[in-house]
DNA sequence: TCTGGGGTCCTAGGACCC
DNA sequence: TCTGGGGTCCTAGGACCC
């Protein structure tokens, strides 16, 4: 018996735009375009002229002169996504956000007292619409997987029931672009052996994919063009990095001086958001877009966890001295920063301090950790330990 | 298709440890 | 003292998503 479609992906059409022509009456069935140099969004309107997002402001106004300009504001869409996911909560107690305009909701077992998920698929998308005053597009199918894939096909404004048993007819005759994970580079890969649906995907041993994507891609392909995707809907689930970027003009000032006002102004948002979310992190990574667009990274990993501006900045000043050699050959366009292992476990960060201590201090101390946190934290603290040891000075107890 | 800003996950080699 | 297999962490790069 196949499994019920129980998951439902519910995800906002346009989400920036619609907001905007939500708030702005005069925008209403006009081409919007949110974003000035690059398009971050745009109205079905403008969707029509063959614009879409990412695309270069340029070209979008050449493809439609018509088309409204306006500036984004984040806050306006943070707010409409909180709106939003309140409904999604009061709907179901499994909802996982995926991004700001996008959650997956298991309705497994409410259907005595809230109905089927089709009836509460098409309850959710008028409550969204009378509540937030926006579309909301909902796919509902047995796997988290099918049920994005059957919202993006049902776009705009609209709800797409894939039937339990009928998962595969849905499935096999889409182009292979609607696979999640495959993007450009994956799609010309394919497109190359003559693949070009989803059904010539399935036809394939997973073996063959592997040896065409590499493991993790080709595993992935042949689990989805299979619909086996057995992923539940998790609530919760912490952010592992926070990062911050700067696009630089093809004419503004690229010596150490300009980089480093740039870098300080960065460091200086990220840490405010580090502190507000009350994290930390451990590894500080710096990204860099050269001219001829290729890309670098260069990243530093701290022994202790820290949130202070003047801690990282001094990293983000080493990183960058150490590209300036690369920077000054291939002209950069873009500076970022990207803050990750956020938030290491209690123990190590218990453990970090023990550093000043002598070898019989710290193993006695590591017992008391073990007792207080479990073996598992403790033997990535015993570790780190471990690899101090060597450096330590030893002094009294 | 000449490109923003925010993320996630995977890979691969080297260092180091048990 | 030598050797091997397995595991984790760090760094750099790449693909993909919204």
């Amino acid at each position: 018996m196949p499994a019920e479609a129980t998951i439902l992906h519910a995800d906002a059409d346009s989400f920036f735009a619609s907001v905007e022509q939500r708030d702005d009456p005069r925008l209403r069935g006009k081409p919007v375009i949110v974003g000035g140099g690059v398009v971050l969004a745009c109205s079905y309107e403008a969707k029509a002229f063959g614009i879409h997002s990412a695309m270069g402001g340029y070209r979008a106004r050449r493809l439609c002169p018509n088309a409204i300009v306006v500036s984004p504001r984040m806050e306006a869409y943070v707010e409409a996504s909180k709106a939003m996911l309140e409904v999604f909560d009061d709907t179901s107690p499994l909802v996982e956000k995926l991004s700001i305009d996008e959650a997956f909701l298991d309705v497994r077992g409410m259907e005595r007292f809230a109905g089927t998920p089709t009836e509460i698929a098409k309850r959710l998308r008028q409550r969204v619409r009378e509540q937030v005053g926006l579309p909301v597009t909902v796919g509902v199918a047995c796997t988290k997987f099918l049920a994005k894939v059957a919202s993006a096909v049902a776009k705009p404004d609209g709800l797409l029931v894939v039937p339990a048993g009928r998962e595969l007819d849905f499935l096999h005759p889409l182009p292979v672009e609607r696979l999640w994970g495959v993007g450009p580079v994956t799609a010309r890969k394919l497109h190359e052996r003559g693949i070009t649906t989803v059904a010539q995907v399935a036809e394939l041993a997973e073996v063959q994919l592997v040896e065409m994507l590499g493991r993790a891609t080709g595993r992935h392909l042949h689990s989805l063009a299979h619909n086996y995707d057995p992923r539940r809907v998790r609530t919760g689930g912490r952010r592992r990095s926070m990062g911050s970027q700067h696009a630089l003009g093809r004419r503004s000032p690229k010596g150490q001086g300009a980089l480093d006002e740039v870098l300080v102004a960065i460091v200086d948002r990220l840490t405010l958001r580090l502190r507000k979310a009350r994290r930390a992190c451990r590894t500080v990574t710096l990204r860099l877009r050269f001219d001829d667009f290729s890309r670098a990274t260069r990243s530093h990993t701290l022994l202790e966890s820290t949130f202070e501006t003047r801690t990282i900045l001094a990293v983000g000043r080493d990183l960058l001295a150490t590209a300036m050699p690369m920077i000054e050959e291939r002209g950069v366009t873009l500076v970022g920063l990207s803050l990750s292992n956020l938030d290491n476990d209690d123990a190590v960060q218990l453990a970090l301090p023990l550093e000043r201590r002598s070898p019989s201090a710290l193993d006695s101390t590591v017992d008391e950790l073990r007792e207080r946190f479990g073996s598992d934290a403790i033997t990535r603290a015993s570790q780190l330990t471990r690899r101090l040891r060597p450096a330590m000075p030893t002094l009294p107890d």
